[in-house]
DNA sequence: GGAACCTAAACTGTCGACAGTTTCCGCGGG
DNA sequence: CCCGCGGAAACTGTCGACAGTTTAGGTTCC
């Protein structure tokens, strides 16, 4: 997983405190180990970590960036909770970002970006667990956008893409029908990448509806799920 | 201008120094006051604002994230430097979220967004300067965005719309065609405010990208516009 | 005259501290 | 047994300081 988090981020992006920090963060919150509202502080992370207040700070405001953290008013920080709303939120952002990434990439598709999709569609297709496929699958969109070549485009993908991981996450763990989601992703990616190896941006740009279209009966099923009540620490 | 830039930033939202320096830094960057590739340190604004650094490095850390200022390898900050293919990249993503944006607008019509849009109108046609209308014509954008009700697309809105403005005053610098730009912008947000109050999504849509399109040929013609050699403190 | 060099100034990343608030929790009153 | 109250604990926002690194300028050496 060399790709996901580890380009150019805010501030000088190698060694720098805060970044270990939302990366340890964000992962634990993606994994469910930081349940979705509970509380979240600056001394605790600090002690946590075993670093002062300055580059928890830091890393706070590039989760809340990435949407996995909020702010309440008086400057409290909690693990966000995604409502279902939140999912049709982040879905339908997703359908007008990712078909307009795709019609970009099949006009500059070429061989370094097809051996990418295939090494992560091979990876799928040996994943074991369903949070190994969440990942790849994140990944492969993740590519995809970043090969656009579209600054903006990619910065706001990388806005959102961990909200993705939270929600697959989440929703795992309400109905796990492992093995049939890996196989339907998998399907998807295949048919999504041959099309846009086959240079056709129209026709690349639908495959790409339809794949996320095949979320919908998921996201409307998911409105009667409850927002977890909120542990805190 | 009470609508831009005014509801919930990160943290908490009123009285915080980082918000106060965001507002002010922000303001001089759009009108130019602060040359684009300029140098900008934490101690400098610190010292112009009377305050330490840590709410400077907060608010510059939101500024980055408005793309004002950008972060080079070893953390130093500049106001950004804005070419062409960034104009360009800009405009796209314009053209992937506003269509979208203007379609749920359609559909949530009322008579509170449809006087703050007329208000918007009415002081368009009474703006002075060229500067005036490219405020308004942004805050036009602001009004269709943030009435579209859905967060993610609204944040990404915030994320962007502050280098429109800054787009809009570096090209006023350049071609300044004044008066012809005010009434053609205001014929077409009139236009689309008519189309949306009448109900019908997919033409206020269509309506959106035909408006979008007026920029096609201003940013083609920019392809030559040489990106201001930066100026230091 | 120009290039490599060396030193001084400037800057970022991080730390610990403090004041003002907010939250928590147990205690007393109803 | 529930509710409100008060003090203690916890937290955020901000500050000043320091170390390590980078930049800038002046200087020396070809």
């Amino acid at each position: 997983m060399p790709l996901l988090h580890s380009p150019e981020r805010a501030r000088s992006r190698k060694k720098n405190l805060a970044h270990r920090i939302v990366d340890a963060v964000r992962r634990e919150i993606v994994r469910q180990e930081l349940l979705p509202g509970s509380k979240i502080s600056e001394p605790m992370l600090a002690e946590a970590y075993g670093v002062s207040r300055a580059p928890v700070r830091e890393a706070l405001l590039q989760l809340e960036r990435e949407g996995l953290v909020v702010f309440d008013a008086v400057g409290r920080t909690r693990i966000v909770e995604m409502t279902p709303e939140d999912f049709e939120d982040l879905f339908e952002l997703r359908m007008t970002l990712e078909p307009a990434a795709v019609e970009h990439v099949t006009n500059r598709f070429d061989t370094s970006l097809r051996s990418r999709l295939e090494a992560n569609i091979h990876a799928m297709a040996g994943a074991a667990s369903l949070a190994e496929v969440s990942w790849l699958d994140v990944e492969f969109h993740t590519i995809l956008m970043e090969a656009s070549n579209r600054r903006r485009l990619i910065a706001t993908w990388r806005a959102i893409h961990s909200q993705l991981l939270l929600w697959l996450s989440t929703m795992h763990q309400a109905h796990a029908e492992s093995a049939k989601v890996r196989d339907i992703t998998l399907a998807a990616h295949r048919r999504l990448a041959r099309i846009m190896a086959g240079g056709d941006a129209k026709q690349a740009r639908a495959e790409a509806v339809k794949h996320l279209s095949d979320w919908r009966p998921v996201i409307a099923g998911m409105a009667g799920a409850r927002p977890r009540k909120g542990a805190s620490r």
